[in-house]
DNA sequence: GCCGGTATTATGTATAGACATATTATCGGC
DNA sequence: GCCGATAATATGTCTATACATAATACCGGC
């Protein structure tokens, strides 16, 4: 009957610190009690303080130096986490039954500019693929794609009418770091005709570059069509 | 001499796996060993691997069940973290001198549709703020804001165009969760004029809604000047 | 009073051992 | 062969202890 029952063990701890830290027992800015001290409060051994108290600084809430202490933070930098799924998984969470098509899939050899911010000789092959992805058949979004050749052979023999470059590369290819960029940019004529909607329109677009070590794996750009937007809860 | 110098303990597990991980000698969708099994090839305790394994499947590399065992995930589900800080900071990380005037501020009652979804009484009272950010005397961002008055009383007496309600907000009203919501929206006459650019411009915009217990604390949208971009890496 | 070395201290990490818990695998009964 | 009870097992958590590390506090020499 009970439907999810009190936390025990580390979570109870770290609610309870929290708890006191909204309650403002230990206001902002102030120290809180060492380590062995709240084991001995909570009876319980330092170790299962210790994980409450990590995961509590990791999040923003605690200040934690060797030898100075633990402290409340003044001003709490609360941190949103975005899960970014294969787009056909982000569709199908949605509800919608998911269908892509390849729009163009081309070699092309990059120019000085993009060559340097992908850290390519000039003249090197990129795979250039532009695809929609839809959501009931209605633009989900739109993605303009390169991927050089020569860090991601395989991409060459990769049916991407069959599966999106977007989750043959999750798939099969796999990156050390990457970078992403969230804007709000104007749909020009060519995003304007793909994703149905007004030249000028705006558009909520990632920009998202990866590296498998030192080797550009992927530069992509998705444009989402009007209306969509990205929810997270904290 | 040495930049950063290889990690140890349990950070040079972590990465071993990941690196195992990304060689494809345990494939996506494949077992890895056992925690103890992994202990004895470590040569370490087993509370070091299940450390460094936990932090994995927190990120999404790892699928992790009691007694099934550990397996690669097929489909990595990358996870992006912003942190949002209060806007001054934000601003000052960028190397701008910071600035921000309030617009405007009065109390409103709130009407029918919008009392349901703050969980407030028609007719409640609520702070209605406005206030622009800016960056180098340049506009930052727009912020439009609802506070109910009776969840968050000392609103009333803050000076508001000394410190900004987000910062005031973030230091004085804890609040225990809340939902965020980014997307693109084209820019109407008002906030064209406040934020200096073109009726219709594309504005990358936040809305988000915190709770203090089943009370609302705030409502709040905040309207970037174009150009703007949200960055974070993985 | 200032400076620099040393002691102290709180957190960070690792350890072996133990028990809890969620599943899966197995085995009997039918 | 199917089903339900039972055993086996990998992860989840906690304990007590120990040592490492970073940063502060202290104290003596000048």
């Amino acid at each position: 009957m009970s439907a999810a029952g009190e936390p025990t063990g580390w979570q109870a701890i770290q609610e309870d610190v929290l708890a006191r830290i909204r309650a403002r027992e230990w206001p902002p800015g102030t120290m809180i009690p060492t380590e062995a001290e709240l084991a001995t409060e909570y009876g319980c051994a330092r170790a299962t303080v210790n994980r409450a108290l990590r995961e509590l600084a990791d999040a923003g809430y605690l200040d934690r130096r060797r030898k100075a202490g633990t402290r409340v933070a003044a001003l709490p930098v609360r941190k949103a986490t975005f899960a970014i799924p294969v787009i056909r998984l982000e569709v199908e969470g949605r509800g919608m039954a998911y269908s892509h098509e390849l729009l163009s899939c081309r070699r092309e050899a990059v120019d000085g500019a993009l060559a340097a911010r992908l850290g390519l000789r000039t003249g090197a092959e990129v795979l250039r693929i532009r695809a929609m992805h839809r959501g009931d058949g209605a633009p989900y979004c739109y993605e303009d794609r390169l991927v050089p050749v020569a860090a991601v052979p395989g991409i060459l023999s990769a049916d991407l009418r069959t599966v999106s470059a977007n989750e043959w590369l999750v798939r099969n290819a796999p990156f050390t770091r990457g970078d992403l960029e969230f804007s709000a940019r104007e749909a020009g004529p060519e995003e304007a005709e793909v994703l149905g909607c007004a030249p000028g329109a705006a558009l909520f677009t990632l920009d998202r570059r990866t590296w498998n070590g030192s080797d550009a794996v992927t530069e992509v750009r998705i444009s989402y069509a009007p209306g969509y937007s990205m929810k997270s809860e904290i």
